[in-house]
DNA sequence: GGTCTCATGTAAATAGTTACATGATTAT
DNA sequence: ATAATCATGTAACTATTTACATGAGACC
């Protein structure tokens, strides 16, 4: 219904369990970090939103020395406005990419700069490319077979295979760029 | 130097010749629109400033029976600007996927709605696809060599194996629902 | 002694979209 | 007629990040 997005995120998390605004942070940076993320400054106004709506429950745990924690749980409102959300048809989304912005114009600059460029690109590709790996292959060693796993790794395997799609393309631009850098030296 | 990239999109633009504000918004949706937009409410202020800080100058084309053309012209400081942040190394920025958001809760919903959420995003991407392949063989065929041509057929060959990339991502996942749903029905 | 983690939160800044206002001209 | 294109621009809203404030305990 509502276009917000991060509301939807926070009631994802919510729906495997209760948690505080701070795990919540935690959780995202490390699950799906790789495809989304909410910093404080988001999370904390929308939680107290979710509870005013009724999507979400607090309640507060004393502790001695701590702040105190508030611990949220989604309703069974919040749960059925994220299941309807997740069953709307999702439009490809515009991606903004500030590589292919610089390259577009590259005829500008000379070619070494370009290739300086993609092959910086293509580096840290590889090094996100064997996280990706690592953890998916973790998911298949440990028979932890948690009912989650087979969601986690579809979403896994869409970061391996765009990195590594990713990583061609740079190859196959490099070899371009120096096919130019031979036939008419700029630098 | 500074992070704003709207500014470089925009001198990125003008440093190809002449425009008018009108203009940039028709040649970023025709051009780069697949990894790069503007809107008015970003466009019509920051070539404003622009003109303050001396990266661009403005003359005013009056016209009868329409409003004045501004037509804005990139500087030398503008060019040098723009060059520099071009070679400026890029980091592999946060992408947001919400139909990654969506399927990693997938398991609290009915399996044939992921089926079908995945399916709808597929039949987006082979449209883009041949869209990309479409523009792709018009390069191909015109001798019309720009020196452009290279670096624009660069970005184009990044959507295309980005949007094919995210296809067979697509079929994997539907394999891997639909044997969900022949081992453990839910809908 | 210093920094890291826990745990809350907010203020301010930056980024970006959407919708509107204006008004003539051109194409359907 | 009426819708689209040309061409400017702004106001309001939404989204998001950054940086700070607080304060104790744990770790090095």
């Amino acid at each position: 219904m509502k276009a917000n997005k991060t509301r939807y995120a926070l009631l994802g998390v919510l729906s495997l369990g209760p948690q505080t605004g701070y795990d919540i942070k935690k959780f995202v940076e490390a699950t799906i970090g790789h495809f989304w993320s909410e910093s404080y400054g988001q999370i904390y106004p929308i939680l107290r939103k979710l509870v005013e709506e009724g999507l979400a429950t607090v309640s507060t745990r004393v502790q001695d020395g701590r702040p105190n924690k508030k611990i949220y749980n989604i309703t069974e409102l919040g749960r059925g406005q994220l299941h309807q959300w997740q069953a709307e048809p999702t439009t490809v989304s515009a991606m903004r990419s500030e590589l292919l912005l610089k390259l577009f114009f590259g005829r500008q600059i000379p070619t070494t700069h370009n290739v300086k460029q993609v092959e910086s690109y293509r580096k840290q590709l590889l090094k996100l490319n064997s996280y990706y790996t690592h953890v998916y292959e973790q998911f298949n060693r440990v028979d932890n077979m948690n009912p989650d796993d087979i969601y986690w790794k579809i979403t896994l395997r869409s970061g391996m295979i765009n990195s590594e799609a990713t990583t061609r393309w740079c190859d196959e631009t490099l070899i371009r760029l120096r096919e130019l850098e031979t036939s008419a030296p700029m630098a």
